[in-house]
RNA sequence: GGUGAGGUGACUGAGAGGCCGAAAGUACCGGUUUGCUAAACCGGCAUACUCCAAAAGGGUAUCGAGGGUUCGAAUCCCUCCCUCACCGCCA
């Protein structure tokens, strides 16, 4: 949610943010810049309304004490009418107050100014690309016949006890998940990361906190029995640990990793392009959640992407690293830098991390700050990125390193897995 | 799930319809003084919104959340949430 005082003083600018990110309903700044205006004058005259009727309550008490009880009953008769018509203007300042909350809600944040413009993935801009590309053998397959051939992922088995998108992960392919989530975590404790393992389920505030509810209500699991969320990814529960807290400048920067499972619907997804493990309703998922001082987030988001490329690199996978432009990138973010890899039998390019800063437009709704050196509470800054997402991984792992006799396991990976080869 | 007790500022904890944004203590910050691994004393110390060109200074709201009673609610009533204790059930 972007700060009503800074839309005030930089209309232009938000505009042209806004255009930048591709949103089309550039009239709901003027109307939340009216809406504020009215609430702000309803508001003045509600409170001295009821300052009013403050100073009259008091004076009751006063007579009352003095048993000048005659006095007080006329007094009485008067705030009584005085009250009559605050109820009204309060009633019409919080319809105020309610149609200008949703209306800053449905702003999307403001680009970094590096944010490319463009509307598709296509006018992504490509900054970085490494390792090699994977010559693969005559007759090499897509990881969905691999993960059947060698019988390591059972969709079928996911379909009959739960659905399409559930899959069951068997033997070593069980054992690669669990030696690839150890190996991500470890790499994450070695960058000073603090592991937690959060719930993942999550209630409503949360769900508001960092900006899945109310837009993307409809892509959560949600349990009405006890009126909560499935978690789509562990940036849910560990960003809201920081709702409604004001921490210390030098806890600053707050790093977390966790690793979780995550549940996506996905609803209005369909077709070859989520076929195997390319897009799932749950996978697994290390997350990388930093909460930082605002003037150092951008130095932060660079370490990050600096740690998810070192992951990629030790697993020997050739990917490319994608600056998103403004109509690509998410609602709440303000710089976006996804990591693809080359998965070489489908010979596509897969989504497996994305590197975001999202300024103070999650913390303005989680109401997320810290005490600089004046004492003054700011909001930090909150950043998160994959490191990284499983299942595209392990599509990418099983057709890049196939050969005739198996699928090797990279060496980083082996002490993790306790074997070198799936056959 | 049942029964009981309770949720007050960074923390401990008083208050039980008006004198309460809330005693006292601890912690923290600033100062004075004496000196020495600190003590004493003095002062400061919530957040949000808002009024004012700004500062100074006002106003409103907030004692778990939401509603109600009342001229007036931390205090009374209702609903919900949470914590603790005991019982039941259970990985």
């Amino acid at each position: 949610m972007l700060q009503l005082q800074y839309l005030r003083d930089n209309k232009e600018a938000v505009l042209l943010g806004l255009q930048k990110k591709n949103f089309k309903e550039l009239n709901l700044v003027e109307e939340i810049l009216s809406l504020d205006e009215q609430k702000r004058k309803y508001q003045t005259e509600a409170e001295r309304n009821k300052s009013e009727l403050n100073a009259l309550s008091k004076e009751i008490g006063n007579l009352m004490k003095q048993g000048m009880l005659d006095e007080a009953e006329t007094i009485k008769i008067k705030s009584t009418g005085i009250r009559e018509s605050q109820k009204g203007l309060e009633d019409h300042l919080d319809g105020l107050e309610k149609a200008l909350f949703d209306s800053l809600v449905k702003l999307p944040n403001m680009p970094h100014a590096s944010v490319p413009f463009g509307k598709t993935p296509e006018e992504n801009e490509n900054i970085f690309q490494e390792g090699v590309m994977p010559v693969l053998h005559e007759g090499a397959v897509p990881h969905w016949e691999l993960t059947s051939k060698y019988d390591i992922v059972d969709f079928e088995m996911g379909n009959k006890v739960t659905g399409a998108g559930f899959p069951f992960y068997k033997g070593k392919g069980a054992r690669l998940q669990r030696g690839l989530i150890n190996f991500f975590l470890d790499e994450a404790l070695k960058s000073n990361y603090i592991e937690v393992q959060p719930p993942i389920v999550i209630n409503k505030e949360s769900g508001f906190g960092t900006g899945q509810l109310p837009d993307k209500e409809g892509q959560m699991y949600y349990i009405g029995i006890d009126d909560l969320y499935l978690i789509p990814t562990a940036e849910v529960p560990i960003t809201n640990m920081y709702r409604d807290v004001i921490l210390k400048e030098e806890q600053l920067p707050v790093k977390n990793v966790a690793y979780t499972p995550c549940f996506r619907r996905e609803a209005g997804s369909y077709g070859a392009h989520v076929r195997g493990l390319n897009r799932l309703h749950q996978f697994d998922k290390v997350e990388l959640v930093q909460i930082a001082r605002p003037e150092e987030s951008y130095q932060i988001l660079d370490t990050m992407v600096a740690h998810v490329k070192g992951l990629l690199q030790k697993l020997e996978l050739p990917y490319r690293i994608l600056r998103l432009c403004g109509g690509d990138m998410s609602f709440n973010s303000a710089l976006t830098f996804d990591f693809e890899v080359f998965s070489a039998a489908q010979q596509k390019w897969l989504e497996v991390s994305s590197v975001s800063n999202f300024e103070s437009f999650q913390t303005n709704r989680l109401k997320c700050r810290y005490k600089n050196s004046d004492g003054k509470n700011v909001l930090a800054h909150s950043l998160n990125g994959s490191a990284l997402a499983l299942p595209r991984i392990v599509a990418a792992l099983l057709e890049n390193y196939q050969t005739p006799d198996g699928v090797k396991i990279p060496k980083v990976l082996q002490p993790y897995c306790g074997f070198d080869l799936i056959n």
